[in-house]
DNA sequence: CTGAAAGCGCTAACAC
DNA sequence: GTGTTAGCGCTTTCAG
């Protein structure tokens, strides 16, 4: 591995003039500079970043902290940040928490450790919040993607709570008057959100809502199929005619469970997810569910770090909330 | 940000002791190490890993290069890498190439800038087969995980000939003659060789392969649809009765395309395809898929990797075929 | 216009 | 048992 030292030698100049051509940093007259370039390619030199870092202590680099790597609503979000992060010379690195309480902090320490610029972070739960307001404290750059924060921070999320009110609404519209809301994952400020708006849906309709048709589901596809299953066993006055899953891969484990338990959707069960992921639209599931603005979330979240990085001195904590979209499909019985 | 001196200042100890007692290298008696550690508490003092990157040439950071992230089949094979590497301290960083040519350069370049200790790629092109080549003769750990390379280097993949062979000839077995293949992505092997196989159970029957049953379907669901349909026009005594695609996504998207042509899956046309993703079991779903074992192949994958880091002089290149298995459901009518 | 050299924070060989 | 210090590869100030 060739150094900058090397470079120097070889091209009988001093370190200093290679790193200017390097950088393009200061003028260097057009021989020195050839002399260098070819130094370089005989050498097949690559600078070392990890010294750079050191120096200037910029990596270049910005983590994307999320939750759950199987879960398909990240990719298009992973995506969105590589792109907005590339134009701007950066590059994104992805680290995968599995929403474990403890987790958060492991990640974080890339930021104190140097190895990483800024972070977005998709995982906050509630208990991660001492966390995130220490590393505030401390001046790294951090925006929040998709996530409700019941703290003073930068924040890029969709309208959850409208997403719970339309779910329920539409579905009140349809005439249902049991509905059920399967959630997500504890701590999560979004799972409380949605479910408010799910509950102001039912309150301004006028219908109770039975501690019962509050599982949690953990929008995973076992866990919300078992709890389905549950459901659809209760005595007839209390079992749902309808259910939302706080998430399109939940859902479809309700739609199983009512499947296997042999009754129709949407005729004796309506079901409406959230995400909309790619699943949702195949003809054999036509889904209705709430549209996340995926991409647009990654990308409006990567411009507002870079944005901070930048200049540090920027204090203000911009909370951004973007529309949601209720795609109606059939698994809820709507009919054009 | 405190740093080593701070720490070593204020426990009234050198650097040395501070930088024995986190890394637990030498003895240090219990009433420095006590004070040490308290100074460590007290100034929230975390080790600035660049430098010590600088210093050991260690970052404990192994590299993922995968090249479709919204692909589902590497979320598993990331989480195998994690888990696995975990256990030996390391951590595991994603990059996303999107399989365009002349983006895995630049992920290369992780290794020589020093920020990453290792790399297991899953998205060697033909076309990329130099720089991992060149890599190779510097010495730097590399492993591919899921791909068959033409080249001499250290291998995780699966059965892929024995996948195509497979799919064909449970479709031969079903009275089918007339099979298409919807191929992938151009320069891949893993393409190459899964239509190897199909091919040689083709001839094997004695049955004739059309030209037009080759098309590129990318895996993608709207390409495979596209080719589909163009499949699906074709005349009576061209028209395949019986798909392959080379994964779930594309095979989905060729069921649409029967679907939407009025035609009954399976029986006006079966299909099979390759990964068996989450979704390929879902009860409105039900595709038969040759199963990729892709959490063994990111685990020994990185295993071997690991083993290469702490042995640098280990030149030996193993190449692991693991065995695949076709999961037979609804979509191509077999019946139990 | 260019070079010498200090120093980023850490580790580890060497000295005591 | 513990401390001193050189040096990892780079950038950038300061001097010329």
């Amino acid at each position: 591995m060739p150094t900058i030292k090397d470079i120097a030698k070889r091209a009988n100049v001093s370190t200093a003039t290679v790193s200017y051509v390097i950088n393009n940093t200061r003028y260097v007259s057009p021989e020195k500079r050839e002399r260098v370039e070819r130094a370089i390619k005989e050498l097949n030199y690559v600078p070392n970043a990890v010294a750079r870092g050191l120096r200037v202590r910029r990596s270049k680099v910005i983590s994307l902290i999320i939750a759950d790597i199987a879960n398909p609503f990240y990719p298009d979000l992973a995506k969105a940040c590589e792109e907005t992060a590339k134009k701007e010379g950066y590059t994104v690195t992805i680290m995968n928490t599995n929403d474990e309480q403890g987790s958060l902090p492991k990640a974080i320490s890339q930021l104190r450790e140097g190895t990483v610029e800024g972070l977005i972070v998709t995982t906050a739960l509630n208990t991660d919040v001492p966390f995130l307001e220490q590393l505030l404290q401390e001046g790294y750059p951090i925006v929040l993607a998709h996530r409700c924060p019941e703290m003073d921070i930068d924040t890029v999320m969709a309208d959850n709570f409208q997403g719970g009110f339309e779910a329920a609404n539409h579905l009140i519209e349809l005439g249902h008057a049991k509905i059920a809301f399967m959630r997500g994952v504890q701590h999560s400020p979004i799972d409380a959100t949605r479910t408010l708006g799910y509950k102001k849906a039912m309150e301004l309709a006028g219908f109770h809502i039975l501690e019962e048709w509050l599982p949690t589901g953990l929008a995973n596809y076992e866990k919300s199929y078992q709890e389905c299953m549950r459901l659809l066993e209760l005595p007839k006055d209390k079992r749902p005619t309808a259910l939302i899953n706080i998430g399109d891969i939940g859902a479809l484990g309700a739609i199983d469970a009512a499947s296997d338990k042999g009754l129709s959707v949407p005729d004796d069960l309506a079901v409406i997810g959230f995400d909309d992921l790619f699943l949702a639209n195949l003809r054999s599931v036509q889904l209705t569910t709430v549209r996340m603005p995926r991409f647009e979330i990654g990308q409006r979240a990567t411009e507002r770090l870079i944005e901070k990085m930048k200049n540090r001195t920027d204090s203000r904590k911009l909370q951004v909330t973007l529309p949601v979209e209720l795609i109606k499909r059939k698994t809820c019985g709507w009919k054009k």
